[in-house]
DNA sequence: ATGGCAGGGCACCCCTGA
């Protein structure tokens, strides 16, 4: 099975895209989103429903919004991160074919000296905490999403015009390195990869064209997956489609295991 | 130093994203 992420940007501008991406895509199992910027009552679940899959969301208004796409039942379906203030829609979590699946959309942060920079370091420490418990419960876990973190500058296109800003200042690294030291590993980076490989691109100045990217999209395995996990992709070619989003999808290949 | 592009709200310019 695969199990991938995609931040889509608007669902309602992009769910044609998402649902001929997975049509494409038959052997990906459950696909985290992000920034579906949808309230649930206008959560496009029939449209999805009809296509032959199931859907778990948790949406407001404008800004965020994350939900999981499946082909199975989604079981034990939670949104939010429990004891931490949920109004911003960022966090869903659904069991699907026994593994565990944590879809996160993390907050941007906007910039250092911003109010919102602190509140994404308290959203990532909450998110530790919750995941420590959960590794616990479910040790096939995968936590798929957006970080809005680039792990090192080999994942920052041109690392020296980046330093210092959010995405890659290292309070940001350090809590993605406090996640992983739960016992977390970054999918990508368990196989050799093509340099230069990003999931975002900004739109302005032919960002993609020239590759200038972020790899900020990432899926986390626990132990157990990591070692059923036989390839983690980024897929470019949504990003070539007329209206993209800025993101692509990022996929990873589980090996069928018992137990 | 600034804006570039895109989406949404909601009323046309502003906010946010990354």
């Amino acid at each position: 099975m695969q199990i991938a992420t995609w931040n889509v940007n608007s669902l309602k501008v992009r769910l044609p895209q998402v649902l001929d991406w997975l049509a494409a895509n038959p052997h990906v199992a459950a696909l985290a989103l992000q920034e579906t910027k949808l309230e649930d009552a206008n959560f496009p679940k029939a449209e999805i429903e009809a296509a032959g899959f199931h859907v778990a969301f948790s949406g407001q208004k404008t800004y965020n919004g994350v939900a999981i796409i499946a082909r199975e039942p989604l079981a034990e379906v939670s949104a939010g991160i429990p004891g931490f203030a949920n109004e911003q829609k960022r966090g869903l979590a659904a069991t699907v074919a026994g593994v565990r699946l944590v879809c996160v959309y993390v907050p941007n942060g906007q910039s250092l000296d911003s109010d919102k920079y602190p509140y994404k370091l308290g959203w990532l420490a909450a998110l530790t905490d919750w995941l420590k418990d959960e590794l616990e419960r479910s040790p096939r876990l995968a936590v798929l999403g957006d970080f809005n973190i680039a792990p090192e500058d080999r994942d920052v296109h041109d690392p020296a015009q980046w330093e210092g800003q959010v995405l890659v200042s290292p309070p940001e690294r350090a809590a993605l390195q406090q996640l992983l030291a739960l016992g977390l590993r970054d999918a990508f980076r368990l196989f050799e990869q093509p340099e230069k490989s990003f999931s975002w691109w900004d739109y302005r100045g032919l960002g993609f064209r020239r590759n200038a990217g972020l790899r900020i999209d990432h899926i986390l395995l626990s132990a157990r997956l990591a070692e059923s996990c036989s390839a983690c992709t980024i897929d470019k070619e949504p990003r070539r489609h007329e209206r993209p989003s800025d993101h692509t999808p990022v996929i990873a290949t589980l090996e069928n295991h018992h137990g």
